[in-house]
DNA sequence: AAGGCTATGTTGACACTGTCAAGATAAAAA
DNA sequence: TTTTTATCTTGACAGTGTCAACATAGCCTT
């Protein structure tokens, strides 16, 4: 309220209605994040936020942006464990995948949810930033095709679509609250992961 | 506009409502589907859904349970073609189930999307339509184990939940444009299956 | 047939939303 | 210092879901 001390310029007014974002969006979900309350959380009037992002979309982008760049690299280091063997990465793999969706599950609802990408809505930094996280996708499919672990006679890419389509799908059965939930978590991904490795099955 | 013929009472304003929101969801969306406009189509004012439907939410409810059973139907109709052999018919089970999806984006979305699932908004008359439709997944899955189709040391329920996860990931992939377009639907569906079925892959 | 109950439909109003246009302010560039 | 540019403000508009209060018409009972 007394904002004397406060300047006509906020300062950092991007990154302040990003974190606010972010903040709403992990406590009260996509569907109640609106610029208008963001603006006000910032101390700012409505309509301030659209000399940074073009509207509301190109703010959720950017905020989705973050979500796969951080996801990346969540991939990345679990793929990197070269002691670890390849199987014992995959199965922390799967549970990584599906344990991020369970925890953040507006983020991944805002990442993977039509919200952004329909209408080819998705911002060019956002595209740049999920694309590379795809292919990664493909990436660690191949190498475990090369392993043994996967079958090797599927072509990596659909292969990929396939992998990813199911911990995607189990993921949004979890979030979306169908057919199952958070208790199931752990049988699940081993049976997911049963299921793809060509290996006896675990227990 | 020269609705002198009319009569104040619509007549069956329930179903009309319906038939309008079902038109309108697959032809603009979820999204841009809103009670005034419905009114509007029905000749009628905005509030006089009201009396027919609790909120928008049980709207959308009815139309998701339509969707479910008429999703249910189509799945029996695949799994009782006992002269075909059941390897066949799982395959036709997984691209129907796509194709479906694919078919019917917006009524996929619809049915298995948050809009009616988050914060128990679903009701009573969808849950009833809806889990007997879950529940013929699990009933399909065991099937298929005894038929040595899947493997049999995974406990039906959970094998159900995977492979369903599956095609549902692959569906929202498709439908949300990520990752996957709809030339790859074929041969995203045969590797699906391959990689469950528990037989010499195909090609 | 008369009266009343109930289902259905109507207008008015409220609190929200995203977004545009036009003007105000401050900081940076010339 | 003057001018340009980035940023922020108020005002306005068209939409949305939903509640409250009132109007109509059909059915049910007496």
């Amino acid at each position: 309220m007394a904002s004397t001390a406060q300047s006509y310029h906020h300062g950092d007014l991007r990154s302040a209605l990003l974190s606010a974002a972010t903040k709403r969006l992990a406590e009260h979900g996509v569907d109640s994040l609106s610029l208008r309350k963001l603006a006000e959380d910032a101390g700012v009037s409505r309509t301030a936020p659209y000399h940074h992002f073009k509207d509301k979309s190109a703010l959720l982008s950017a905020i989705a942006a973050k979500g796969f760049s951080d996801w990346h690299s969540a991939a990345r280091r679990i793929f990197d464990q070269e002691q670890k063997p390849a199987q014992a990465r995959f199965r922390e793999f799967v549970h990584e995948y599906v344990g991020y969706a369970a925890d953040n599950p507006e983020m991944y609802e805002l990442m993977f949810g039509r919200t952004i990408w329909q209408n080819n809505a998705a911002t060019d930094d956002l595209k740049n930033v999920a694309f590379p996280c795809f292919q990664f996708q493909v990436t660690m499919t191949r190498y475990w095709q090369e392993k043994g672990l996967l079958p090797d006679n599927q072509d990596a890419l659909r292969l990929a679509q396939v992998t990813w389509g199911t911990l995607h799908g189990i993921a949004r059965l979890l979030i979306d609250g169908i057919y199952a939930d958070s208790s199931h978590i752990e049988e699940m991904c081993n049976c997911a992961a049963d299921l793809f490795m060509n290996v006896p099955v675990t227990k």
